[in-house]
DNA sequence: AAGGATTTGTACGTATGTATC
DNA sequence: TGATACATACGTACAAATCCT
């Protein structure tokens, strides 16, 4: 797949990355389980920072399309259309009940009450 | 309040930064509404670099405890997070998993091994 | 209204750590 | 052991939004 990035736009780069990759999983250009390329080699492909390449993989990382993990790269995660934002609500679940303490227990708990109302 | 970064351990500066704020916030040192240092002043008091504060900002943000934005500084969220933000993730996951077919049960699949990874 | 000061946002550069292969 | 690749942190610069005079 091709990616450009247009440094002139108000868009920030990261952004513009960020939605090329998922227009090309959206589109089947790149496929669940395919590993994207290196940040540093697609920074240098795309005259871009690799920070910059790495600030995208993350938000799509957070968004649970990506699983990036060190030493292995940033690989398509294998989920069917909509599991995706299942994936990123439990996640953002996980989150917000560790953050407030809360035991996998209790956050289990949580939401049966909140099943409930 | 008073903030201290442990620069050997093991958990991220950035991360260590963010505790303490969501620490001092839950504590009653920071209150709603209060106005943070500026990510450079803060930085240099604690001798860590701008990005990393802004880093926890940033964080901190996307969890809805600050309002940050340019010109402006890093402002205390009015409202606390905490039961309101967790009800809001629970409803969430359940309208997403409801949306895609999901039963209560397998929801609480989801957030199993959610929680694994 | 205009301009300067303040403050975060983004981007680039570089170095080191750590997990994986 | 070594190579690969992301994670974090530090440094620097400029842009953009906001505030104040």
């Amino acid at each position: 797949m091709l990616i450009r990035i247009d440094p002139t736009s108000s868009v920030a780069i990261y952004d513009q990355l960020a939605a090329a990759i998922r227009g090309g999983v959206a589109a089947g250009d790149i496929r669940a389980g395919q590993r994207l390329p290196p940040a540093r080699e697609l920074a240098a492909s795309l005259g871009i920072n690799v920070h910059t390449v790495l600030k995208a993989y993350a938000a799509l990382r957070d968004e649970g399309l990506l699983h990036v993990r060190r030493g292995r790269g940033a690989v398509v995660t294998d989920v069917r259309p909509g599991e995706v934002e299942l994936s990123r609500a439990v996640a953002e679940l996980l989150a917000v009940g560790r953050r407030n303490g809360l035991s996998l227990t209790q956050i289990h708990h949580a939401l049966d009450q909140g099943a409930e109302s």
